[in-house]
DNA sequence: TACATAATCTAGCAACGCTAGAATAGATGC
DNA sequence: GCATCTATTCTAGCGTTGCTAGATTATGTA
């Protein structure tokens, strides 16, 4: 009991075995839906029995949640990084486009991100990191702004929380998206250039 | 087989029942969760056997739709309501609010009405009605717009349904929806109007 | 090698969606 | 009023689900 690299192995073992039942989830979850992801059918692919499962993640819905704070992340990490390529400017367009992108690449896993409710609201100490870390760089974009930045940025995500969710669900023909960016992306940069513009108009008239 | 009265009362005790399901579903999806609405305590409610369930509506997901179809009626209505009262200026907000209640009042029945994806695109012949209805009831608000009016009505329809899960999956706080409403009533009305406010006072300056 | 603990499996429970075939009720013809 | 035929409704059960208690096996320790 006392062998620290033995310890050491049995956690890895566990921490591969638990990567690769969210594996597991996720391509059967993209292939043919998450009714299709059983608790059985995670055991067999994994090729242990059931109750191993329900060791790691307590739950099936353990197991959707589990792969859903992986998806935050990933989703966190690929706007992070459409930010940070664009410096300046389009960095708004940038991070639509990528946080579209994500949606529509693996559906199923969007679906999965939302689909749970939370038992904590968002702001709440036990919320996932991962979660944090994806808002906070919506909230990143809208950071130097005159007017309420968290309101801004909180409607930035409903618009495109909105459009991946209305297209998923086929409410939105997938034609208009690039479009549906164009304006969005108008929308959430122009009120800056263009109150302030307006704001000097009133200025020079008295 | 040839009296028309006793067809009409069968008729109507048909109807007096589907809706008796579709209002047990409804009650106990709002009290429960949508889990807990099974075939067998929905045959209960309503004191008949399973079969009869599936006579009415072929499985428990007939059920469900039946009641996102529902749901698309009340909310087209109540927007129409909204956008009716207020004849000119700040319908859109109107709108916006009567949505956002409607998606509050009955987390429920707005869960459903997006959770089932749609088995044919909207814009298809076989899309109910209510969905189109409802829709169109965002549309009129966009009609005598300069650009493209129907891209506008997606964004503003993407914006109220993103603002609505993300409230309802607890990942926006409540506190702070009365703001949202305003900016993004800002976002959607602002060209127009503060255009024509701007020319206005341009106009008065000389 | 013997023991103790940890890991894993077998087997089964209750509840689920759904359905075939039996049983009942209701309308029609004489 | 009685028989018949159809439509309606129920009983009973199949296969599958999430989940778990208790038996079983593997694993590290002395």
């Amino acid at each position: 009991m006392a062998n620290p690299r033995i310890e050491e192995r049995k956690l890895r073992d566990k921490q591969a075995r638990r990567a690769q039942i969210i594996r597991a989830a996720r391509r059967i979850a993209e292939l043919e839906g998450w009714p299709s992801v059983t608790v059985r059918r995670l055991s067999d692919e994994i090729s242990y029995s059931q109750p191993v499962l329900y060791a790691h993640f307590g739950s099936r819905e353990g197991v959707l949640a589990a792969v859903a704070v992986e998806g935050f992340q990933e989703l966190g990490l690929a706007m992070e990084k459409a930010r940070k390529r664009m410096k300046r400017g389009s960095a708004v367009e940038s991070v639509a486009t990528a946080y579209l992108e994500f949606a529509a690449s693996s559906p199923a896993l969007y679906e999965v991100m939302f689909s749970l409710s939370l038992n904590v609201p968002f702001g709440h100490a036990a919320t996932p990191p991962e979660l944090r870390f994806a808002f906070s760089q919506i909230l990143e974009l809208f950071h130097e702004q005159r007017s309420k930045s968290e309101v801004t940025s909180e409607l930035f995500w409903a618009g495109l929380h909105g459009i991946a969710e209305l297209t998923r669900t086929k409410r939105f023909p997938p034609s208009r998206q690039k479009e549906r960016v164009r304006v969005l992306v108008e929308l959430f940069t122009f009120p800056e250039s263009e109150i302030g513009k307006m704001e000097e108009a009133k200025e020079s008239c008295r």
